[in-house]
DNA sequence: GATAATGTGTGACGTACCGCACAATTTTTT
DNA sequence: AAAAAATTGTGCGGTACGTCACACATTATC
């Protein structure tokens, strides 16, 4: 299913744009932008429900625009040639996706698949209609810079991680990121994290049964456990003491 | 010959705005720059000479602005707890780095560690200055965004290499990309690039041995050389076409 | 040109991790 | 509630690749 289909001018998009200027304040890049420039972009955008499991983008497509996470999550994965993929990142309420196809001239294709991990509401905004914002709204584009910043530097460190590291160091590391990513309360207890072992291991970039194994020690030792397809830590502290360790 | 030396021996003592400011117009997000705009920010901008080895900026320091690179080529490496290190990324004429510093609140550190490949001139530009710059100058900002984009879109693909493939493809690949980055000319022979097997280690995200067992085979095929601590893709058409073999 | 310093080639060996197989468990569908 | 589908746990090779070792080559330093 394609976000332009939705696009029709009708009834019901009209009354979803004057409710989206609120929900858009929950967007980073959208949180300090002015009342005004605000109103006028909402108008431009579609909301659009999702299941889980559906795929939003493909790495295939053609580009067409950028998303917005509302609720729910979103893993963006890449495959190489025998079809074996990798998670590259998880996207959450607030966060963006696909804004690296924004300017492109190189590949009008979108940087990775988008899947959906838990149903939820995406916002859609095309990609000529943002870059017209970005243009008028300099306030935007500030964002828009920040916002990529914090991704490279990120992305920076897990490319790291996954050449550097072990097995079971990327596991424990990757828990606490996604952890502190999924993690709402200011508690650090219980915190769920919506990926099967089998998901989680494409984030690691190893295999399920590398991270079973894993897994098995962690549990036996209460510090995460498994719940209706969830990974559930159960202790934080105790997590992030583990990555210290000489062993 | 090389405009390195050109620079370093008569030139360096006596940039004025108006040479920098033609300098700056080689730097991908000033290319399309307005020439009033670029005028003023030439003003705040040095111009700064380093050697080859010379450690730029290192990932533990305080960020204190962004780097563009007028000549030489730089790595940007990170490191984990032990010490391995990885080189995240190459920065050559034209590019930009450091420029996840911008509006940073996180963390105000480096995102990476910067050293020079070869000899070359930088421009230095502070961090608030740069800020302002965005602020005042929406072009800038909207080239500072598609140079992002790039840059994301490069590095996810890195990501998914990194942890998929098998040495010998990662390193093939690998060859590919920068034998792309550092062709100068248009041609596809005899394509230079300032790295040893040591470095280019790194950026597979492997280990010395390992490169070098590859590379003695793709030597024995005639497809690359050594001369002088560089690598030189001989035959970029041959290696391309290793890159589609199921083998 | 001599010496030091740095980078490279290759064998031998150990091991972390992948891939397979299959049973056990959990979740979804009917 | 039973059947089907999907996910998980774990044992067991095989192997790709890291590690160590040392000889050799190439480049810097004096």
């Amino acid at each position: 299913m394609n976000p332009i289909h939705f696009l029709k001018d009708s009834y019901v998009n009209r009354i979803e744009a004057v409710q989206t200027a609120d929900f858009l304040r929950k967007i980073v890049i959208f949180k300090d932008l002015s009342e005004k420039s605000l109103s006028l972009i909402s108008k431009r955008i579609q909301s659009l429900p999702f299941k889980k499991g559906v795929q939003v983008i493909g790495e295939d497509e053609l580009a067409k625009g950028v998303f917005f996470v509302h609720s729910g999550a979103v893993k963006l994965t890449k495959q190489d040639e025998n079809g074996n993929e990798i998670i590259v990142c998880i996207k959450q309420k607030g966060d963006v996706f696909a804004e690296a196809c924004l300017f492109s001239k190189t590949s009008e294709l979108y940087p990775a698949t988008a899947t959906m991990l838990q149903d939820g509401q995406l916002f859609f905004l095309d990609k000529m209609e943002l870059e017209k914002g970005l243009h008028e709204y300099p306030e935007l584009a500030i964002q828009m810079i920040r916002y990529m910043s914090d991704s490279l530097r990120e992305m920076t460190s897990t490319l790291r991680d996954t050449a550097l590291l072990d097995v079971y160091a990327k596991t424990v590391k990757t828990l606490e990121r996604l952890g502190n990513k999924f993690n709402t309360s200011t508690s650090r207890w219980n915190i769920e994290i919506p990926l099967t072992i089998q998901e989680f291991a494409t984030v690691v970039g190893t295999t399920r049964e590398s991270v079973s194994r894993v897994f098995s020690k962690l549990k036996k030792e209460g510090i995460i456990d498994m719940k209706s397809r969830k990974i559930i830590i159960l202790d934080m502290c105790r997590l992030c003491t583990l990555l210290n360790k000489a062993y």
